[in-house]
RNA sequence: GCGAGCGUAGCUCAGUUGGUUAGAGCACCGGAUUGUGAUUCCGGGGGUCGUGGGUUCAAGUCCCAUCGCUCGCCCCA
């Protein structure tokens, strides 16, 4: 029986929640269309050095977080667990820092060997935008604004507020580490277990933590805005003050951090209170280190990705779509007309729903249970004078139409559920 | 990987201190109505009670293991 279960931490996605899917995915292709990004696609899984490469070897990630496995030829391969390095790979394959500046938006399924949460999946699906070759404030606001456009757009319900902060450029971020261990390595007694161990691997991610101990630490602990240096002071005011003239409202949350070395500067999330421990809905940042430690030529980058999972649980309306209209045949005598009528039918434009089998009472029924407009009644009586019958489902009334001109006599049947 | 809670029909759930043949609502299928949907009435199919083991005269109920789900921790690229 545990053969006919899904893996755990994957799920089937039945008609209900794909139309959720793609309405997200197909809005925010449009929309990210309009700051000139471009649709594009890698493969799901890469050899599993790109994905080891722009982690390091330090942390869980590599271990415990990603699905890799080896394929026939003994290469290692990796399920992608997120969409930037293999924008970035693709990017380096392709040659495409000749034509700087980049603009992509991607959508697909991502994978991470994860206990499942509310939210959040082993086989998950995401969409994302990646500008690279822009080392201005200007990329990082254009891609903000274009995530504000597409929350806005997709009427999400929950608080969502944008949080940002600044990890400012290496030299300050490297400044401020040692300054925080240093303050951590103080208060070691007070720090939880976790903590000490992040000391270690990860400093930044206490700032994080969840602990209450360490959140009394962390209070006290020197913020980050006090260490930058001029350069990343000027970038991130600057990033702030666009928002403002965007009227993007925001808050600056000096504890927000990233865990890897290749972010720096602008670092932020869309996050809601209505998804429990989940409530990160969008995140992002500059990432200018990555190709170049991928090996790539040095290019600059920023991005975002969102989980289609979670905006869909802040969903609050049904995204419509259009009401079939129905083919009934009254007996099988007309089942080849109807075929014939439901395609010509289709080719100009109608969705049409073939009532296959059953009689009459049973195909209008169904026709009704499938949501349909209205349905075209072939019955022999009316088609000896040349008409159908042509039922509307949200009057009850139905009336008699000239065969030949059905196309019309359907005109007014348009309209959405 | 760690912790807690929960697994009874497609769905939501009931099932007494362990006691005969495990129930309801919704959904589904059929009929009343073989040329007219939603309403109504009548009927029907569906379950190895997640799985395996144990205790007991007797287990859906108690115990152990395992799998799964949910929520949280770690992690969050």
């Amino acid at each position: 029986m545990a053969c006919l279960q899904p893996v755990r931490g994957t799920h089937d996605i039945l008609p209900k929640e794909f139309r959720l899917h793609r309405f997200i995915g197909d809005l925010a292709a449009s929309i990210a269309e309009r700051f000139g990004f471009e649709e594009i696609e890698t493969p799901i899984f890469e050899f599993s050095e790109v994905f080891e490469r722009t982690l390091g070897d330090t942390s869980d990630i590599v271990t415990k977080e990603m699905y890799t496995f080896q394929d026939k030829s003994g290469e290692s391969l990796t399920l992608r667990p997120e969409g930037t390095a293999g924008v970035s790979r693709m990017i380096i394959s392709n040659g495409l820092t000749q034509k700087l500046p980049l603009k992509y938006f991607y959508r697909g399924p991502m994978f991470r060997y994860e206990r499942p949460q509310k939210g959040r999946y082993r086989q998950f699906h995401q969409i994302g935008v990646e500008l690279l070759g822009i080392s201005q404030p200007q990329a990082d606001v254009e891609v903000i604004a274009l995530a504000n456009m597409l929350l806005k757009a997709l009427e999400v319900s929950g608080n969502i507020t944008l949080e940002i902060n600044t990890l400012g450029n290496l030299v300050s971020r490297n400044h401020y580490r040692k300054v925080l261990v240093d303050y951590f390595n103080d208060h070691r007694e007070d720090l939880s277990e976790d903590s000490i161990l992040r000391l270690d691997k990860n400093p930044l991610r206490i700032l994080d933590s969840k602990d209450p101990g360490d959140r009394k630490l962390i209070e006290r602990a020197p913020i980050f805005n006090k260490y930058l240096d001029s350069e990343s002071e000027i970038f991130f005011a600057s990033v702030c003050r666009k928002l403002d003239a965007l009227s993007i409202s925001y808050h600056v949350n000096e504890r927000l951090v990233r865990g890897l070395d290749y972010y720096g500067h602008t670092a932020f999330e869309f996050k809601t209170d209505a998804l429990g421990a989940q409530g990160t809905v969008l995140a992002g940042g500059r990432y200018d280190g990555l190709i170049a430690q991928m090996g790539g030529h040095d290019t600059p980058g920023v991005g975002w990705a969102a989980g289609l999972e979670r905006l869909s649980l802040l969903i609050k309306k049904e995204p419509t779509r259009k009401r079939p209209i129905a083919i009934i045949p009254v007996a099988t005598e007309q089942h080849d007309l109807a075929i014939s009528i439901a395609n010509r039918m289709r080719e100009e434009g109608y969705n049409i729903e073939l009532a296959y089998q059953g009689n009459l009472s049973k195909r209008l029924k169904r026709a009704n249970r499938l949501s349909c407009r209205a349905a075209v009644i072939l019955g022999g009586d009316e088609l000896e004078r040349g008409k159908v019958g042509i039922r509307d489902f949200d009057s009850g009334e139905q009336m008699e139409a000239e065969l030949g001109a059905l196309s019309s006599s359907l005109l007014k049947f348009n309209s959405d559920c």
